[in-house]
DNA sequence: TTTCCTGTGTTCGGTAACGTACAGACGTCA
DNA sequence: TGACGTCTGTACGTTACCGAACACAGGAAA
């Protein structure tokens, strides 16, 4: 089935009032992004900032012995590329397709020349950009304090209100390299939900069947980023403007 | 001795453009800052942006367990407050003195008016935030897979570049709740730098003896934060000056 | 069907850090 | 000077996670 694409369905770029909206929407371009695709590399210049609908988007930081880490996601909920108007350029991190999907993207020049502008796009971009210093920060404290089956039920959880379906299309593999943890690490952890009856899966697909039992067994990081992310980034008047305008 | 104090002693407010300083500088107070204070809880409103001249600040998580962690440091190169002009005005997290000093506070109003002007002061102060956001995100990666020994290295030299003199006034109990670890863990470390020669202390004082020496067994974050730093944070005019040396 | 690769399950010993408990040592203040 | 409170040292057993190794199974491709 063909679902039509619309860069309104990310949350930030529908959250735009119609005016600066129409300025960018002939300028973003729909482009496909493959499990595994890096965005950019540390320190690495970015051409283009990403509003992911249907793909997520991991930033990532690797050591210099290999060991990496996941320190935040991006999903249809924002934007990869915060250095570009933040004014650094780059970042120390890198940026990695974490589940295949469509995102638009918009080139360097023009976001910042938006955000220039001072205006409502500059405000919910910093808004945005503080929501993501908080799941920043959640992940540090959360790497310092919970354990891996807590850690792996708020990423699941937070993957999983990212997309569509209730299920993920990702190895144990991964998860792990997410989270910063050995792979029998994850095994284990799933394996324990597994029996528990809250997610089923086989062979590079995770199942949730019971989304509470997630909640419970998560740590409160969870709740904490996703409340902050509703406190700054609800903004229901642009969004409604938008779906009138789309409709 | 009365050293005499400058808001000049801040990194920040030095780097302003005169102008941009001037309109600011009759209505910074200077404040002194006790061990313990708490400049801001989770989730209260900020009445003031805070410039440490000789205080340092941790921003810190408290997590509902009791257990916390530091997710960065604010010395005399940074501010405490960033949520005033990101939008939130608040986070989840807390502000709390880490070593007694001093610092000069703004008015909440008159820093969002100066930002709002979109001019020199904005694009400083994002280019700090982005250096606060490399921190955390490097404190997030270093407690996933860095040793308690590696990262006190680590914390001791970030602590060491924030303050004049090469003694910290802070006891083990201290150092352990900024890490997030026991006290019992910081004991041994700092009995393992002790007697390697590297530091010398003494109920509540941690005096550096061989600065190389803690590079040596720091772990790569240090480096990571203070290059990145230097690179966000040069001086505007010196910029300038570099620039037209380069054209 | 068979093959083969990739993903998952399980085991083992090793270790860093935890929680708890208590002893000693320093310094301040009476 | 002596007493007391705070800070530091040390010693358990316990636990979660690591590192390595290997067996097994699912599923796509030949």
């Amino acid at each position: 089935m063909a679902i039509p694409h619309s860069p309104l369905q990310n949350k930030l770029l529908a959250a735009l009032p119609p005016a600066e909206f129409a300025r960018l929407s002939g300028d973003l371009e729909l482009v496909p992004l493959a499990l595994g695709e890096v965005l950019y590399e540390p320190g690495g210049q970015l051409q283009h900032a990403v509003f992911p609908t249907t793909a997520i988007v991991s930033l990532h930081y690797v050591l210099e012995s290999g060991a990496s880490a996941e320190v935040a996601g991006v999903g249809n909920e924002g934007v990869v590329g915060i250095a570009l108007f933040m004014g650094g350029d780059t970042t120390p991190s890198s940026a990695v397709v974490q589940t295949a999907g469509h995102a638009y993207r918009l080139p360097r020049r023009l976001l910042k020349q938006e955000f220039d502008r001072a205006g409502p796009t500059l405000h919910l971009l910093l808004r945005y950009t503080q929501a993501l210093i908080t799941q920043t920060t959640q992940t540090a404290v959360c790497n310092r304090h919970h354990s891996v089956e807590q850690q792996l039920c708020r990423w699941l959880l937070m993957t999983l209100d990212r997309i569509p379906s209730g299920e993920l299309v990702m190895t144990q593999e991964l998860v792990a390299s997410m989270l910063g943890v050995r792979r029998e690490g994850i095994t284990e952890a799933a394996g324990n939900l597994q029996r528990a009856g809250l997610i089923r899966y086989r062979r590079g697909h995770i199942a949730v069947l019971r989304r509470a039992g997630l909640e419970t067994r998560s740590c409160e990081c969870y709740d904490a980023v996703k409340k902050e992310f509703s406190r700054l980034l609800t903004d229901v008047r642009g969004r409604q403007e938008n779906l009138a305008i789309a409709g």
